[in-house]
RNA sequence: CGGGGCGUGGCUCAGUUUGGUUUAGAGCGCUUGGUUUGGGACCAAGAGGUCGUGCGUUCAAGUCGCACCGCCCCGACCA
């Protein structure tokens, strides 16, 4: 992709709107733009990036049997008074009437219609365990939105829903996804936290909640800083220990990012969604359900992966994998190697911005580093003397002078080992 | 919803305290021409503004008053 033919608007200055750190670089870096409070636009380079952490996800939930579904964000209200969550949500569910009088709402989570879609298809245990997902937009009347993605009111989430005939078969369902959102929020390059936590709305006994610990993460949690046992934080009960080391817990800012839940009964009760077990009998399914803040994780990742100059992107997440810095764009040779180079990584499928725009080579830099593209190709001074072309590493800040060749190969260890 | 901050060109901001040299400014960005090109280049010429909105006070309002709108932060709340 040429950056001459992108929607990439890059920022110099930090926009007053914007306080927290994940929040300024996604801004700057062209990744976002606000609409209204809590609502955003993705640019060119934010949907990849999205894009990037959704088939992640989707990779790990497919290869554990999980089945996508895409459900309504359009609802009827009706779904919400039979379970009674109507009112627990209160007003954080944005509710209208139609024009045929239908009162309806923006789904903010999809257990009610999830239970509704399968009432109708579940007869046998023979048909359990069923894991459904879907990655989607949520509508949530938030209070107070804030840190731009991290607390908004249109979001993308990955909602998992689990379907067993008991709960030994729920716990394995529960265990599976654990695993899968470990493996997902590794990929992410996220250092991450499990604490126990309380379902609120959501229902049911267990829960747990993964948290990135971040400076300006909206949670507050309590971590071992020797076994990184953690929990949540509650005011009102007095300073805990370590079970294990007895040491104290330190407080730790953190957001969260996804939240896992056994949900028991409550859903499959009110909706009436039950199965014939092997002696013949009918029985309430058992659920689960598991959450991940998709668009969320996109000032997560920021916050633990930056510096000084700007973003830097973990290799799964890199918008493009590479990024070539042409540092004369009215020098010949320079502009024609920097093209061939840059239609050559993009035919074994690297994906490549190439920076031809005719800026001074020291914007060029500014905005490779604000990007956080994670490989970067200098084509400059070098080549025109030596015919070497440079290789910097986003994160380590080395770099590499050698023959294109050589270059390409040293790349491709990098990204494929 | 309570408390605080902010709103002046695309971005960052000065000017508001004490109304009148302001026909509203600066830097960045943008356009045109030229010189440049290894860490946010330089010269020249230009374009771009309902000073958030409305009402009011006044001879005179970016500046004072009232109301409203919007954004951010803290709190309550929250998957």
């Amino acid at each position: 992709m040429l950056w001459s033919r992108s929607f990439i608007p890059t920022l110099k200055e930090s926009p007053q709107e914007a306080e927290t750190i994940s929040h300024r670089l996604m801004l700057r870096a062209g990744l976002v733009r606000l609409l209204m409070a809590g609502v955003y636009s993705y640019l060119p380079l934010g949907l990849k990036v999205l894009t990037n952490i959704e088939r992640i996800i989707r990779e790990e939930l497919d290869k554990r049997g999980a089945n996508e579904v895409l459900l309504p964000a359009l609802q009827p209200q009706e779904l919400w008074i039979k379970t009674g969550r109507d009112k627990e949500i209160g007003e954080v569910m944005i509710r209208f009437v139609d024009r045929r009088g239908r009162r309806l709402c923006l789904g903010p989570t999809h257990e009610e219609v999830i239970t509704d879609l399968v009432k109708n298809y579940l007869n046998s245990y023979k048909q359990l365990p069923i894991i459904l997902y879907q990655i989607q937009t949520k509508f949530r009347d938030e209070i107070r939105p804030r840190f731009g993605l991290v607390r908004a009111c249109e979001f993308i989430m990955k909602d998992a829903y689990s379907f067993d005939q008991d709960e030994e078969g729920l716990e394995k369902s529960y265990q599976l996804m654990h695993q899968a959102y470990v493996s997902i929020f590794r990929r992410c390059g996220l250092d991450f936290l499990t604490v126990e936590a309380d379902p609120g709305v959501m229902g049911g006994k267990v829960s747990h909640e993964f948290m990135v610990p971040a400076k300006d993460g909206e949670d507050v949690i309590l971590v071992c800083p020797r076994c990184k046992l953690s929990r949540g934080y509650q005011e009102d009960k007095p300073q805990q220990s370590c079970p294990k080391c007895g040491i104290n817990l330190e407080k730790n800012n953190a957001i969260e990012i996804g939240h896992i839940f056994k949900l028991g009964t409550k859903y499959s009760q009110a909706l009436e969604v039950s199965f014939i077990d092997p002696q013949g009998r009918q029985r309430p399914v058992i659920m689960g359900c598991y959450g991940i803040g998709v668009s969320r994780l996109i000032p997560a990742i920021i916050e633990q992966h930056h510096d000084s100059e700007g973003i830097i992107w973990p290799k799964e997440i890199s918008p493009y994998k590479v990024i070539i810095l042409a540092l004369d764009v009215m020098d010949k040779k320079i502009m024609e190697l920097s093209f061939r180079l840059h239609k050559e990584l993009e035919d074994t499928s690297i994906e490549t911005l190439f920076d031809d725009r005719n800026e001074s080579a020291g914007v060029k830099f500014k905005d490779a580093d604000l990007l956080g593209i994670m490989l970067q190709i200098v084509v400059g001074k070098e080549y025109l003397k030596n015919g070497n072309i440079e290789l910097r590493i986003r994160e380590t800040k080395e770099k590499i002078l050698e023959k294109k060749e050589n270059v390409i190969a040293r790349i491709k260890k990098i990204l494929y080992g």
